[in-house]
DNA sequence: ATATTTTTTAGATTTTTTCTAATTTTTTTG
DNA sequence: CAAAAAAATTAGAAAAAATCTAAAAAATAT
């Protein structure tokens, strides 16, 4: 375990927003001033290697990256713009039963309301 | 509907693949070879804000583009590496109970063997 | 402690996408 | 149909994001 690696570990640890490469470097660079770009790609992709972290692409920017590694999917608010963990249940099965065999992970990003815009309407 | 769009529409119809936007400009500079890399992006992007077609992204490479609205999901074959739709029965549903509300639209990957690939093992 | 392997670094390079401003095409209006 | 206005296209520059490179440093094994 290098320095860089905990570092980047800690920053992913830090909350629970799905940051970009980028913005991990920065926060990264502030502990590590050394520290460089692709360093962090690197353990990134590693991280994502060993299943550590999950990759979150497709919401038109960069790619984000999730700290957890329990499977579940995306909530992009329509209202607020913002990305929230949500858990499907009996999703696994559902993904199973139609692949006909057992799903290695999936990714799931769901565009709609989110809890607290939810709640504003009502 | 200028020109260059109807090209661009009958080269997302002639095959069902999903392709980039790089492939889609070669092959569509193939029967109009005026056509210029911008207007293929800005098309994409406009079909895809008028919901005809689907943008597919995080296999790695570049985004890819689906000419299909209806809503499914996609089978990345750990095997073979192609994409596959895959349409999972019962899914809306479920996005809907799970999020409180109804759900615009979904993307949904799923890591797993496609079908041919699949039949191979048995 | 030395050798080997792995990781990191800085920055160049590549890949993908977006932007720009001039031109062309299409559409609208009289 | 012609003129004016609006919209789309073009080539290529620029930006954004990610990858690559080769040398140096750090970690691990012997």
């Amino acid at each position: 375990m290098t320095k860089q690696r905990a570092v980047i570990l800690e920053v992913l640890r830090s909350d629970k927003c799905h940051h970009t490469a980028e913005e991990i470097f920065l926060m990264a660079k502030e502990k590590l001033p050394s520290i460089s770009r692709a360093t962090v790609y690197n353990n990134l992709h590693a991280l994502e290697e060993e299943q550590f972290i999950r990759r979150i692409s497709g919401d038109g920017g960069p790619d984000r990256y999730d700290n957890s590694f329990v499977p579940h999917g995306h909530l992009l608010c329509l209202s607020c713009g913002g990305v929230s963990d949500i858990s499907v249940s009996g999703l696994e099965k559902l993904l199973d039963d139609s692949i006909g065999c057992k799903a290695d992970s999936y990714e799931l990003k769901v565009r709609g309301l989110c809890a607290s815009c939810r709640a504003l309407c009502e």
